[in-house]
DNA sequence: CAATACTTGACTATTTTAGTCGGGTATATA
DNA sequence: TATATACCCGACTAAAATAGTCAAGTATTG
C-alpha cells in the first residue's frame, strides 16, 4: 500500500514552493534542483496542477509558477484529486453498485475498507500545505 | 493508493472461517466457493498465514485451516505483516536513514508520510478480525 | 532574436500484481 | 490398503501500473 511518486512528487513541489513569495514565479528548473526531480516529470506533474487551479504560470525568461492559493488553504486532498491519485483500498467499493468480487451482494469486508479509505481521505482533508513547512526541515 | 488483493483475500477469508466453529478444519474450497475467491491463489496465502502462525492445518480428507486464536484476539495488523505487506506511503521513509530521494537530508515532506503511515498502522492495530462479523452482511 | 521556461501528447522500460501450473505429501475413510 | 481429499511449495507468466523520457512545440523577456 502506497502513494505513487507523482502525487508524493506534487506534495514536495508545492510545499517547496509554499517557502517562497507569492509574488514572484519560481522555475521547475529550481524546484528540481532543490528537491532531486527530474524537470520533465515536473513538467507533466504542473500541468495537472494547473489545469486544477492549484497553480497558475507565466511564460518566458524568469517565468515559472505561482501558488493561486495561500499554502493555508490547500489541502492535500486537492492536491491528490488533481494528480487522480484516489485512495482506493479495494474494487468492492462504494462506486461498484453491483457488488463486490464479481458477486451481487456485498463482501464480508466491504465496510472495512470502506471505514479505511475514509479516514484517510479525512487525514488529506485536514492536512494543509502550510502544516508541511511548520516542522521545517530541509 | 490501494491494497494489493492478497491482504484483501486474507482478510477476506480469515472473517470468513471466523463465522464458524473453531473445532472443525474449513477447506479452502468451502472458503473459494463461499467467498469467489481462486482456490489457488487461496493456496498461496495460507501459507504465509500457516508459517505466521494465523491459522493451523490439517491434512487430508476432511482437513482443512482452523483459527489458532479467537477472532476477537487476531488483528488486522497481523495479518497483512503476515503476508509481508507494508504500509509504505513513500521511498523516503524510517528504514532509509541516509535520506530522502538521493540526497542527504530528510526531504521537505517526510514527516508528513511518516504521519500518515502510523495513522493508518493504528487503523490496522485497533481493528480486530470480530470487528467484521459484528456488522455482518452477506 | 536568443534564451528561458511553460505546453502537450506520445512513447517506453521496468516493476509489480495477480494470479496459474505442476508436482508433490499427509490423512481419513471405505 | 486404495483412493480421494486437501494441504504444501516453488517456479512461472500475462497483464497492468509506474515512473519516467522524448520530441516538438509556444510564449515572453531582455
Amino acid at each position: 500500500m502506497k502513494l505513487n511518486t507523482k502525487s508524493r512528487y506534487a506534495v514536495m513541489a508545492l510545499a517547496d514552493m509554499s517557502k517562497f513569495s507569492r509574488k514572484k514565479p519560481i522555475s521547475l528548473r529550481d524546484i528540481s534542483l532543490r528537491q532531486s526531480i527530474s524537470l520533465l516529470y515536473l513538467e507533466q506533474i504542473f500541468l495537472k496542477l494547473k489545469k486544477n487551479n492549484l497553480v497558475k504560470s507565466t511564460r518566458g525568461t524568469n517565468g515559472g509558477y505561482i501558488l493561486n492559493k495561500d499554502p493555508n488553504e490547500i489541502k492535500l486532498s486537492e492536491i491528490f484529486l488533481a494528480l487522480d491519485e484516489k485512495v482506493k483500498t479495494v474494487g468492492c467499493n462504494k462506486e461498484s453498485k453491483k457488488g463486490c468480487n464479481g458477486k451481487s451482494s456485498k463482501c464480508i469486508t466491504h465496510n472495512l475498507w470502506d471505514e479505511l479509505e475514509s479516514h484517510i481521505n479525512i487525514f488529506f482533508e485536514n492536512k494543509k500545505l502550510s502544516d508541511l513547512i511548520k516542522i521545517n526541515q530541509n
